[in-house]
DNA sequence: AGTCACCTGATT
DNA sequence: AATCAGGTGACT
């Protein structure tokens, strides 16, 4: 599912759901969701502790309790679903959370490589110091993308999805964002003028405002995205069909190992 | 700074 | 059979 927008979503989703509820009986069922021999640690900890608050930082969900947190990746495939019954799940279920009257919270997870971790007051700042910027937090100006950039060699596209200086963002609204803002993803972030840079920053916030919007009301299956709720996806995905803004066919290149598509007339 | 392993399922 | 996928962390 998951990046800021659809995790954003989530954490909406599972809050009302699971604030204040006690957890009776937790049940790990894929042993490496979680660092090896903490699966045992994290069933015991959680359970009979209440849920104080339900948050998000970065692609990270965060579950609180009195005095620790249950970090929770979704990675690429991860879900958090409230369930009205938890003695039937889904075959990709990898981490029950049992409340009373057999309700709970699963994590559903196909591919396996999201993780679980519980994290005490200490891990969660060192969680906190590790990631950059929230975008969409008032902290996120075009001064400080300014500073950031400036100091920053890195490729545009790169740079977006770096979670140590702007928290969240992922490949497909890392293309869509550049896009947005007209911008070649290969452009080195300390080589873009300041008008280019606030663009930028606008494009970032207009765009995540826009998919997290559409993201809470949609039920984002894997491959459809947000697409299907009205997202339109200018280039992510369409590589070889022509541009919306200026017809020239959407190109798509590898950097970092992932796919960036981009349109070659309109982003410079 | 760049590449690959981690997983599984869908698509070519 | 091979390649691709919304992410990250651990390697060269």
């Amino acid at each position: 599912m998951p990046e800021l927008p659809e995790v954003e979503a989530v954490r909406r989703r599972i809050e009302p759901f699971a604030l204040g509820r006690t957890i009776v009986a937790a049940h790990v069922l894929r042993q490496r969701i979680a660092r090896n021999g903490s699966v045992g640690q994290i069933e015991q900890f959680v359970t009979g502790r209440s849920i104080t608050c339900v948050s998000r930082r970065a692609k990270n969900l965060l579950l609180h309790f009195d005095n620790a947190a249950l970090r929770i990746h979704l990675r690429m495939t991860g879900d958090l679903l409230p369930c009205p019954n938890v003695r039937f799940f889904p075959i990709a279920t990898r981490l029950i959370l049992e409340f009373d009257k057999h309700e709970g919270i699963l994590f559903t997870d196909p591919r396996a490589l999201g993780r679980v971790e519980l994290l005490d007051a200490t891990g969660l700042e060192a969680l906190d110091r590790s990631l950059g910027t929230e975008p969409l937090s008032p902290q996120f100006t075009p001064a400080l993308l300014t500073s950031a950039a400036r100091r920053s060699r890195l490729p545009a596209k790169l740079f977006l999805m770096n979670q140590a200086a702007i928290a969240g963002i992922g490949n497909i609204y890392a293309a869509e964002i550049l896009f947005a803002a007209r911008i070649d993803p290969a452009r080195r972030m300390n080589s873009l003028s300041f008008a280019c840079l606030e663009r930028l920053h606008g494009a970032i916030q207009e765009i995540l405002q826009a998919a997290t919007r559409i993201a809470e009301v949609t039920y984002a299956a894997p491959g459809h995205f947000d697409e299907a709720a009205g997202f339109q996806l200018h280039v992510y995905g369409r590589v070889g069909e022509r541009c919306l803004r200026c017809n020239r066919r959407i190109r798509r290149i590898t950097q970092g190992a992932r796919s960036t598509y981009h349109c070659p007339g309109c982003q410079h």
